[in-house]
DNA sequence: TGTACATCAGTGAACGCGCGTTCACTGATGTAC
DNA sequence: TGTACATCAGTGAACGCGCGTTCACTGATGTAC
């Protein structure tokens, strides 16, 4: 078992016990303890638990950019695309919902993606759409549009998250539609 | 000072404190410190800890369903009133994140509000509406709507609550517009 | 080939902390007679 | 008016717990000569 072999243990166990039960719930002791190390053992890989949480934000925020990226089809029209995005943030939600959670809402995770210097891939896809966007909607206001659709899908990802509603693809496509002056 | 008041400064102290600094960083023993008690008289009031997140989401959610009654006018339109509801909601974010967080995020509060028995007035009254201005929209599915509002107003109040975004009353008009068909 | 040494991942006890909760007790107040 | 008693809000020490973090130490491995 190597070092980094190690590492990668630390950060698969802390990703699977964030899921299973919530990141405010991680304990150093319990994690070393998942991955057959002593507490000590753990500072010889993170500084400590907040750099642990920055690297797990920066993990999963390209999982998510590399299945957006490989989801989404350059050929579709802009509007399409934008789809494609809000499918894998909110199917994300759906089937990893502490992990979005801890992502979009966990203190450390936050700092982290608004870091001017660790930027967030897939918000920045985002906006290059929406801005390729404008193109075809010369009326729509690409800041005002994107604060629309970001947070409809924050929102109805929490939704999904509490199980208040199950995921529909369909209502986000309408929501888009709508929200883009009812055009198809 | 009686006991009723005794009680009435521990809820005020929790609210004050949970404004301040956020839900999680509540201590029984600060709590009871800062009204002058100490920490065993806190249980002469509360059953427990959650019992008394319990007390604060039904009082948080009844001062919110207080505050939009007296800014709803009848008269107004249906589409008019759901603004004002949007809006008093939002104002809460900007004004009162933390209490905010609490309600919609805190495990508590949560359960709270979605036990049968302690119905939350405001989201029945957000119903209310809807159902309403389904008639001035045949077209429209009121249970989608719903669902496409509320995702709205909640990912809205979390970035106005991170400061990602100040709070616009236009945007929020200007997506119930949209949402409604883009008819005024 | 054998010896001395350096490296370094991992050990595990310990520190200090704050937490929620319990409970025998206090002492002020009110009531009964 | 005076005494005995009940009530009960509040006291404060104690329990047991889990946490993040530190640090002197171990022991396996590799390197230098």
């Amino acid at each position: 078992m190597s070092y980094e072999e190690t590492t990668n243990k630390i950060v698969a166990s802390a990703l699977d016990q964030i899921e299973r039960s919530g990141d405010e719930s991680l304990s150093l002791r319990q994690l070393a303890k998942s991955v057959g190390l002593t507490t000590g053992a753990f500072y010889k890989h993170f500084e400590n638990k907040d750099a642990l949480f920055r690297a797990l934000t920066v993990i999963i925020s390209t999982q998510l950019a590399d299945d957006a990226k490989h989801q989404l089809k350059p050929n579709d029209s802009p509007k399409q695309q934008l789809l494609t995005l809000a499918d894998v943030l909110l199917t994300a939600y759906q089937n990893r919902p502490n992990t979005m959670m801890f992502l979009f809402f966990n203190p450390v995770a936050l700092a982290t993606l608004n870091d001017k210097n660790t930027a967030f891939p897939l918000l920045e896809e985002t906006q290059r759409l929406i801005r390729d966007l404008s193109e075809d909607y010369p009326s729509l206001d690409p800041q005002q549009f994107f604060v629309q659709i970001w947070s409809f899908i924050q929102g109805y990802g929490v939704l999904i998250k509490n199980k208040a509603v199950v995921y529909d693809q369909q209502l986000t496509a309408d929501t888009l539609t709508a929200l883009l002056g009812g055009v198809n």
